[in-house]
RNA sequence: CGCGGGGUAGAGCAGUUGGUAGCUCGUCGGGCUCAUAACCCGGAGGUCGUUGGUUCAAGUCCAUCCCCCGCAACCA
């Protein structure tokens, strides 16, 4: 017998830290699509998926929450396999990085490439926030102006001892093979971004140990060290087929994989560290990396900062799940962003799953079941427009392989849609209803609902990748039979006259599309007074509306109580601004030169986006005179000057006196 | 001058190697009645971000400038 050909391909694998929202139910069901899609065209595919469940983020959760780290994440893979089951997502491995056979391949592999001398020990110095436990680049501290990312508060400058993995080493072998391989990188845009940003400018080596937190993948050599993120999360897609276990005969059998799905914010590891971790471990690099685009809102990244993350669970439970996937795989063109609407959604199923498919499916079951008692007819010959439907119908399984192949899968469903739309033309012009009037024209009505119910089953047989439940209600009604349902039987001819066909419900309800944007507003209004009312929001609300970022106002309220000794810790002064220019290399950065009494001194702060230097000249502002001085893009900036601003960063204001005061005073 | 992407009808997008500007939604008008007030046909609506250049010919190539978005060691 021969061998079918394999196709292996992967998700990236989520972090458990929350619960996943539309985007990644974008990429799954996206890669969905194309496992279905390969296997329903023969291939023998390994589908997988996954969670990636170390760190320091998940550790402090879990704290928070007063369990283990093991039972946090036990609780939110949960809800991600439960996601993935209501999308119909038919993945063939999940795998968890806790998995036990992972933990164990993961050592291995680290300490291979420490015994080949591609990982080795050091020290990089970072910057410590002590209420957060958590380590800072000095690159991080420097964005965010000095002060811990995460919360804002001061950081101490420190040195950690770690394992270094030699990227630097590899880094012109993966140039060259990225330039020798045009289609590893997908879309091709892409490739030019890594190349450009990150390869020539030259590689640093990449941190891959931790000493500051224990929930990981523990160094067997050094166990002070727990692995860190990249080794342990990427090398998931080979330990997934029992690459080092006792048993890699999927390994063996499905590496290299043929296609990385992944966001585009993770192209860089996955066609840079990555390859460089294969090339290291002298496995073959994966066929290609595809890094397909974001849903965005209103323009805008979507985000839990921004409180504006859509809940795929509510969105299935209200459309169904066909009308979300359809609406995922058929709006975005794969690769670049879309946009995510509610108006945009309500449209997608309305026209082209209502309207178009739902409602030719129904007037042709109601015609069989009207003229000829349910029992699909006999064709007789062919005519002129009959032979055009028909070509249309047979040519259709190569156009989408052709889409697909290059992963187009908006176009492929496009390419369906030109026969659903065919048909319901060929109704208007063979007008059935006028045919049924006389004897001759009954037998022409034959043909044309034969050729009709023809044109569904092979729509319906070609939607079985992209749709789940739609092609089965589709076939009920139609009558067909299992046997020509498969993608075998799709050649034209194939229905068998005499199949009786079953009127049922319709396939897509039609939505009343004002009464529902109105529905939106109203639970977007009601989520804003409860978050005002400051407790949790509902939590399935069934409503795809954006919460829009106003929860801002109480997000800032909780922190701790604090003593005035505390405060007065705080060395506030009145400043005037002598000067201010733009600091050249930076987006956000003004350099400003004050005047605090006697002394002069400069402070950097990120207001450029805000502020030109002229409007500053000569305003008196707030500044934290002790604030420890930190260097920002080579500026050495003392202190910070206080600026009022929304959660959204859309408006800020620098804090200045009511009346006109010298510079130097104090502030309490 | 950090890097990348983008600016085409009211909205969202296509426009391969330069040769009469397209698609979907919306809108206006008409047709049909089998169907989920659905389906079919037609019209209106664009100086293709700016300025300049190459060319017989530029949305498409070159240059300048303006605006938007993303990235810069882990938010799909």
């Amino acid at each position: 017998m021969e061998e079918k050909k394999t196709f292996y391909i992967t998700t990236p694998i989520y972090y458990p830290s929350a619960n996943l929202h539309i985007g990644h139910a974008y990429s799954t069901v996206a890669t969905d699509a194309i496992a279905r899609y390969k296997r329903q065209r023969g291939y023998d595919v390994f589908f997988l998926t996954g969670s990636d469940e170390h760190g320091q983020k998940i550790e402090r959760k879990a704290k928070a929450a007063g369990i283990t780290p093991q039972q946090y994440v036990d609780q939110i893979v949960a809800g991600f396999k439960d996601l993935w089951k209501l999308l119909d997502i038919s993945y063939d491995k999940f795998i968890r990085t806790t998995d036990d056979y992972h933990v164990k391949a993961v050592q291995k592999m680290f300490k291979k490439l420490y015994d080949q001398g591609d990982i080795y020990k050091s020290k990089y110095t970072g910057h410590y926030c002590t209420p957060c436990e958590s380590f800072w680049l000095d690159r991080q501290v420097q964005e965010a102006g000095g002060v811990c990312p995460d919360c804002g508060g001061p950081v101490e400058l420190v040195e950690e001892e770690s394992y270094f993995f030699r990227l630097s080493k590899y880094a012109d072998r993966l140039i060259q093979y990225i330039q020798d391989h045009p289609t590893f990188i997908q879309p091709a845009s892409r490739t030019n971004e890594m190349l450009q940003n990150f390869l020539l400018p030259g590689l640093e080596d990449l941190c891959v140990s931790r000493t500051s937190f224990k929930w990981g993948i523990p160094v067997d050599f050094d166990d002070k060290h727990v692995v860190y993120v990249w080794l342990d999360a990427l090398s998931n897609y080979i330990t997934a087929l029992g690459w080092g276990s006792d048993d890699d005969s999927l390994y063996k059998k499905f590496w290299p994989a043929d296609v990385h799905i992944v966001g585009k914010e993770i192209v860089r590891f996955h066609t840079i560290i990555w390859p460089i971790m294969l090339m290291a471990l002298g496995e073959p690099l994966p066929k290609q990396v595809f890094g397909h685009g974001w849903l965005v809102l209103d323009g805008g990244k979507m985000s839990k900062s921004k409180g504006n993350v859509v809940d795929p669970v509510a969105l299935c439970e209200r459309y169904g799940v066909d009308a979300i996937r359809y609406f995922l795989l058929r709006e975005v063109p794969f690769g670049s962003d879309g946009n995510f609407s509610n108006e945009a959604l309500i449209a997608r199923i309305n026209t082209d799953l209502a309207n178009d498919l739902g409602n030719l499916l129904s007037r042709t079951v109601a015609m069989i079941d009207k003229y000829f008692g349910g029992a699909l007819p006999t064709p007789a010959a062919a005519t002129g427009e009959d032979e055009a439907l028909l070509r249309l119908a047979s040519e259709l399984p190569a156009k989408v392989d052709e889409q697909m192949t290059e992963l187009h899968i908006p176009d492929a469903l496009a390419e369906i849609w030109k026969l659903v739309n065919a048909c319901n033309k060929y109704i208007d012009v063979t007008a059935p209803w006028a045919l049924a009037k006389s004897e001759e024209g009954r037998i022409r009505l034959q043909t044309v609902l034969y050729n009709l119910a023809e044109s569904l089953r092979i729509v319906a047989i070609l939607l079985k990748p992209f749709l789940t439940g739609t092609p089965q209600k589709m076939f009920a009604q139609l009558g067909t039979p299992d046997a020509q349902t498969t993608y075998e039987s799709i050649e034209w001819g194939k229905s068998i006259p005499g199949s009786v066909v079953h009127k049922g419900d319709a396939l897509f309800p039609r939505i009343d599309a004002e009464a529902e944007l109105a529905h939106f507003a109203a639970e977007a209004e009601k989520a804003k007074a409860t978050a005002a009312s400051g407790s949790e929001p509902a939590k399935a609300e069934p409503c795809a509306a954006p919460v829009p970022a106003k929860e801002s106002e109480n997000e800032a309220a909780p922190l701790p109580e604090i003593e005035y000794d505390d405060f007065a810790k705080i060395d506030l002064r009145l400043a005037k601004v002598l000067a201010c220019e733009e600091i050249k290399k930076s987006k956000k950065l003004l350099k400003l030169t004050l005047e605090v009494g006697e002394e002069t001194r400069t402070v950097v702060s990120g207001i450029k986006q805000w502020y030109a230097p002229e409007d500053l000249v000569g305003k008196t502002v707030v500044l934290v005179a002790n604030l420890k001085p930190v260097t920002l893009c080579g500026v050495e900036s003392r202190g910070m000057i206080l600026c009022a601003a929304d959660e959204a960063d859309a408006n800020l204001s620098a804090i200045t006196t009511l009346a006109a005061m010298e510079s130097g005073l104090k502030v309490r």
